[in-house]
DNA sequence: CTGTTAGCGCATTCAG
DNA sequence: CTGAATGCGCTAACAG
């Protein structure tokens, strides 16, 4: 391995010089800076980052704590491109992301722990946000830098987080599903101990309301994230006297399910019920009928948590505690009219 | 921050022997060890990393690759899968992951570069393998410690490598089509870069070739991954005088955009076309038909691939050189006796 | 503008 | 079985 030191030996000067033509100090002259720059790469020189991290008390990484790999939910592509957004960022400013790897809740609790005590990393990010969170109040007790994407249980106006206006969201959905004239209009979420699921709902019962419509807890489903989920659901509904003609899905994923089921009881979507949904993922534009569904710009998500995280680590400005995505609806083949 | 000096004190031993302690050493007695754990606890000692790694000359810690994020591909539940099946072994051994952020090549190949020179990781993992791969002949040449999922160009004899036998899978996939009834069958994937199509056309045309089917070029398409891809290769084959009967696709997702165009042509799947493809991501027994698909054990894939990486970097012993995960098919609704 | 010195927290000689 | 001493590669005072 070639060191400060035989970069310093090469070029003829000391060693604490070569450290400050890295950090490119402004006390170095341009001269020497070349000199020294020339003889680092003649050497192929590299700065060992552990050496760095040891004296600096900080690492330029970011750990990035995904939900629980028990559930699958995590094969959702919301999760590809969130790290694709926070990888941005994070390669702009040259941090470097560690990736959360346990599998249960007590696991990644430990996990973050080691994170956090051993200095692995400058802060965390959450990609999820549940009532209760143990990882979350750890952080917050002790005053690490994090922030979480998605509503934050308690602390609301303490913890930075990065969200969509999820509750608008979910009424303007809703809202298009009533203008285009549909009144019986059901819900299909995952459980509510996830927040997402709950600003959707809050969203989508307060347009129904101020439509004058009304939402039977029998129109509102919480369900299993994946797979069966939205099946089910689909059966209960139909199984309905008076089923609903138009459907909110809290998630692209879920709505590949329900469209799936509602087409083995030979229900056509949009022309016997409409389903709109959220994300827009990919994938939503290529099923069959593609999805109506709010865009929540996954990406940005992810970049803007990251830059709110080095902005917090590096004290350059605390950002603010809440930052909002702007969310857009896309409009595609399962919406129409009544 | 809680050093080993402070323990030390607390415990009344020298600081060597509190590192010894952290090793678990045998020369320590049972007693003095007790102690000096006490005293770890009850101040809350955990070691710091970069101090340990940069005394040890290694991290733990394992990097991973993934590919260009330009394009889309990145989106596949492949990727989060994968991550997790690498996340569980790492996590085992205690080992951490790092990721990599760059979007284009280039960006990704200096990122390389900066965890190999920097001692970022003990060791790499690649999550892609194509043709003329700049990053894996860096690694190569560096002799740095590294495995590939999926086949490597040259050196296929010399790199570690963690694949399916994609030859036979493509092979049977397509047989079971022929069994079926099907003689007129195509093939659609990605771009002949990436070694998975290469494999998985050998084994479609080999097994057509063995039934005395023909195979013509025209039934070989080769195209985008995602979306437009899938969808432009049903146009073409459709406008063929002798459309196929079945389709081999090479991917789930794709799957997804063949399914969708092939209903807007009033095709259905599989009355009057078959299909079957690769993978078996969740979804792809949620879409509808459900897909008959090759299960390549995505999560093993990632397993393995780390726990053959942290073998090498341990020099344990020297992994095998090619590990074949085994695959399976599952019949689903997509396929069809013709 | 540059060099000297010290020390980050830990593991590992070498002594005892 | 344990302690003292040394140094990993780098940055940051402190001098000049």
């Amino acid at each position: 391995m070639v060191t400060i030191k035989d970069v310093a030996k090469k070029a003829g000067v000391s060693p604490s010089t070569v450290s400050r033509v890295i950090a490119d100090s402004s006390r170095i002259s341009q001269d020497t800076k070349k000199k020294v720059r020339k003889a680092m790469s003649a050497l192929g020189y590299h700065p060992n980052i552990n050496a760095r991290n040891l004296v600096a008390k900080k690492t330029k990484a970011i750990g990035v704590i995904m939900p629980s790999s028990a559930d699958k939910a995590l094969q959702n592509p919301f999760f590809p491109e969130i790290l694709r957004g926070i990888g941005s960022v994070a390669h702009e400013m040259e941090y470097s992301i560690t990736l959360s790897t346990g599998i249960t809740e007590s696991e990644i609790l430990n996990e973050v722990k080691r994170m956090v005590y051993g200095s692995y990393v400058d802060g965390v990010i959450l990609l999820y946000s549940k009532v209760d969170d143990p990882v979350m109040m750890f952080l917050y007790e002790q005053n690490f830098p994090f922030v979480v994407v998605g509503k934050p249980h308690k602390q609301i106006n303490e913890v930075t987080h990065v969200d969509n206006d999820n509750v608008a969201a979910g009424h303007q959905i809703t809202k298009h599903l009533i203008d285009l004239g549909h009144e019986r209009i059901a819900f299909i979420g995952g459980f509510l101990d996830l927040f997402v699921t709950r600003d959707r709902v809050e969203g989508y019962e307060a347009a129904m309301k101020e439509a004058g419509l009304p939402c039977p807890s029998s129109y509102k489903i919480h369900t299993e994230f994946l797979k069966s989920g939205g099946r089910e659901a689909v059966e209960f509904l139909l199984s309905l006297e008076t089923p609903p003609t138009g459907l909110v899905v809290s998630d692209d994923i879920m709505s590949l399910g329900v469209l799936s089921r509602l087409e083995e009881f030979g229900v056509s979507v949009p022309k016997d019920i409409s389903l709109v949904s959220f994300n827009n993922v990919y994938l939503s534009e290529i099923t069959k009928p593609s999805l109506t569904t709010v865009d929540i710009q996954i990406y940005d998500l992810g970049a803007y948590s990251a830059k709110a995280l080095i902005e917090k680590t590096t004290n350059k400005a605390e950002p603010e505690k809440r930052i909002i995505i702007p969310h857009s609806i896309v409009y595609r083949e399962s919406s129409a009219r009544r």
